[in-house]
DNA sequence: TTGAACTGTAACTATACTTGTTACAGTTAT
DNA sequence: ATAACTGTAACAAGTATAGTTACAGTTCAA
């Protein structure tokens, strides 16, 4: 229980939130399915609120829908929604006086950057709603 | 210091092999210029070792150098040898009575392969001696 | 053949991140 | 008012990485 797995919680969630279309859902309900505990649900529902992904509602009935259609709806959005974004991290401090540890952060980071950015050209291939029709036909 | 900077390490610590060509480099040489400990340093080239870029000698006077040359040495193979490979993590276990939990995991699964996938077309584009290249120009 | 200089690896600690859980304040429909 | 929600703080548990010490095993050189 140690890796990141909040996008695949988001892709899952949202999926579901998808199919319920105007209703709004509980975290209770969404964590049922999850097979979680609904604060897990809720703690994630609120990064996707922030990115505008879905609205919320307090209060008795209260619940969450989307914010947006599922084709409206891309997977990078998803994904910077939950996600630092960095496919690997750079090493700390190399030494300066070294020609090598001098110059090789920067080389990283753009690699870093480039790599990242093969990430998102990637994701941004796919929907929610292309996910949708996927779980339906599977 | 928590996120995985093993693939940053190595790709500096092989650009540093590759400068010293045939002539082995102790363990404490390298971890001078990465600024981390001698013992870091040797678990990781156990791992390059094991994946057959680097050689070690063991005793007096010994080191590590490597295995191929800089050119034979694709940036994929270093990923490789030190990461799982996963850009993002699949969650626990979906509620199997759900229709969206009994389907999705393997939705993202295939996903999950696409975007690793991406990853590693990116970084075949490179090789050892195009980043050896990229820190002497710098 | 002894000793010095290395590697390889186990074991432990510190730190940090993710997940799971309880608790509770705030909000809303009936 | 009250019951049913969300939002979020706070804490515990599990796990991964990095750093460190210690030491067995290997090799060269005198």
């Amino acid at each position: 229980m140690a890796a990141n797995s909040q996008f695949a919680m988001a892709v899952h969630v949202l999926t579901l939130l998808a199919r319920s279309g105007e209703a709004a859902v509980k975290s209770e309900c969404v964590a049922g399915s999850v097979n979680t505990n609904a604060v897990v649900i809720r703690r994630l529902l609120s990064q996707l609120n922030q990115a505008g992904l879905v609205a919320s509602q307090t209060g008795a009935f209260g619940g969450t829908r989307l914010a947006k259609t599922p084709n409206a709806i891309n997977l990078v959005d998803v994904y910077k929604a939950v996600c630092c974004g960095e496919v690997f991290a750079l090493h700390g401090s190399p030494n300066q006086d070294c020609p090598v540890g001098k110059n090789i952060e920067a080389v990283l980071c753009n690699l870093q950057k480039e790599i990242d950015s093969s990430v998102t050209v990637a994701l941004a291939r796919y929907t929610l709603a292309d996910v949708m029709e996927s779980v339906e036909q599977a």
